[in-house]
DNA sequence: ACGTTCTGTCATCGT
DNA sequence: TCACGATGACAGAAC
């Protein structure tokens, strides 16, 4: 790039401050305003001052830019909006502003974006390395299968052996049941599901399908007052239909009960009595703290209640306890229970779930049981451990739903407000190149040549040099050294 | 009757 | 190898 023509060019002295303050320019002119030619043949104005201030009243005088962006390209006017800059000047012939304005925008947003994007960037890593959950950044796995093969896999589930020993065990839909244990306690307790004819559904939520004289177990149908043990005490922190259940139930320590009978006069001692509650220890450790005080000494109906009602009534509101007439609602048994139910497993379903495998194989190694039996123990085992599982998945989903929409809104907001401030920049960038322009005319209109003409913008670009000095460059020159 | 949601279950994978 | 947790997919029940 030429910074001074070859030929008659004209220097002026500007002392210019950075744009975005105040703009104080000084035009060293003759006093007739004619310029002097230097000793380079160019024209050289003197004395002439004048200070143009681009004042701060416009609205978005808050706007500050940042010192490390870029200088702001005038295109054809080729002003430097700062000193500090070094940067040669562009010096193209470019008379139309528009496209001149086009360039200067194309150079100077895309470091405004830079930064703010560096910022957004940085304010994500920021905030994903405090609060964003790895797993939800976790890449998607890999389908485990094609879709031909799901098709395929599903096919073999449904109308394969196995599909066919479903189909003949249940009248439900066949479910692939391709796991070896599983199959062969599937194919163990089948008679219980048979009996039932539960379908293989789970029923563990859901109101009794059977007729209320259980076929499977051939005793009347468990309700809660005629259900007195509890096997399978589960946790309080699913408390739904589940958890009524299990408030409703309670646990007797096998250990210390290995003898209780099983009312059916199994060959082991079973946890699924039809019982007298005289006979019942409570487990101080599996029970909540308010079900185990208030179930001693309680009849079993009012325990019933009780404990149906559980965690939501006070203790206050037993003292407004009425006895409802007729029988409380019957409370289903999963599957699992009617089934350990049924083959007379000996120890509670929630020792079954929740014991450490080494504990569970040692309680395992306490009762001789079938292999029927124990095939059923393992089952449970392991659905009742999937079961909590699959809660605590779908519960980590949900929260992962929820976060991920809070992020959402973030993002949104963060990119609102770049919008917002894009478009301030922009008005800001406009309102300098007004200013700018007639800064321009106002400068040639003060220029005069040797003969007394003035400058005309179509023929002469204003060049600022690393010192500040400003000259007149024909734009033929510059076109000459692109 | 149909769609949605909830829940249990199975299969599978990774640790 | 086994136990176990995580998770997608499926199915039934409930609404």
């Amino acid at each position: 790039m030429k910074r001074q023509g070859a030929g008659a060019s004209t220097a002026l002295y500007i002392a210019s401050s950075p744009l975005h303050s105040t703009m104080t320019t000084c035009f060293h002119m003759k006093p007739d305003n004619t310029p002097k030619r230097d000793l380079h043949g160019q024209h050289e104005l003197w004395v002439y001052t004048k200070e143009f201030e681009v004042s701060h009243e416009g609205p978005y005088e808050t706007i500050q830019y940042h010192p490390t962006e870029p200088p702001i390209s005038l295109g054809g006017y080729s002003m430097a909006q700062s000193h500090s800059h070094t940067q040669p000047l562009p010096c193209c012939g470019e008379t139309n502003r528009d496209v001149a304005y086009e360039g200067t925008y194309s150079e100077v947003m895309p470091a405004c974006q830079h930064q703010a994007t560096s910022e957004l960037t940085e304010a994500l890593y920021r905030h994903s390395g405090t609060q964003l959950n790895p797993r939800v950044l976790n890449p998607l796995p890999a389908p485990q299968m094609s879709f031909l093969e799901h098709m395929s896999l599903t096919s073999v589930g449904g109308e394969g052996p196995v599909g066919k020993d479903n189909a003949g065990l249940s009248q439900g839909p066949s479910r692939h049941m391709l796991g070896t244990d599983h199959g062969q306690s599937k194919h163990q307790s089948c008679t219980v599901d048979d009996l039932e004819s539960d379908s293989g559904l789970s029923l563990g939520s859901s109101p009794p399908l059977a007729s209320p004289d259980d076929v499977m177990t051939g005793v009347p149908a468990c309700s809660s007052t005629d259900v007195g043990l509890n096997y399978s005490h589960r946790g309080m922190e699913s408390m739904g239909e589940q958890g009524r259940r299990a408030n409703l139930l309670y646990s007797l320590d096998y250990q210390q009960h290995p003898t209780q009978s099983y009312p059916y006069s199994g060959p082991h001692p079973s946890y699924f009595p039809v019982t007298q509650p005289s006979q019942m220890q409570p487990q101080p450790h599996f029970l909540p703290p308010m079900s185990m005080k208030h179930q001693q000494g309680l009849p079993s109906a009012l325990n019933d209640l009780h404990l149906n009602s559980s965690v939501s009534i006070g203790r206050s509101s037993q003292a407004f306890y009425v006895k409802p007439r007729g029988n409380p609602p019957p409370v289903p048994l999963s599957r699992d229970e009617r089934r350990a139910h049924a083959l007379k497993i000996p120890f509670p379903l929630e020792k079954i779930i929740n014991l450490p495998v080494d504990d569970f194989n040692e309680l395992l190694t306490k009762y001789t049981l079938t292999d029927a039996q124990l095939a059923l123990v393992r089952d449970i085992r392991r659905r009742g451990k999937n079961k909590v599982a699959a809660q605590n998945c779908r519960k980590r989903k949900l929260e992962n739903i929820v976060y991920l929409e809070g992020e959402l809104g973030q993002l949104q907001a963060q990119r609102d407000h770049l919008a917002r401030e894009r478009m301030e920049f922009q008005h800001n960038l406009a309102i300098v190149k007004h200013r700018l322009t007639d800064l321009y005319a106002e400068v040639f209109s003060q220029l005069r040549d040797e003969d007394g003409h003035p400058y005309s913008v179509e023929d002469y670009s204003l060049q600022q040099t690393p010192d500040g000095n400003v000259y007149l460059v024909p734009r033929t020159d510059l076109l000459d050294g692109e």
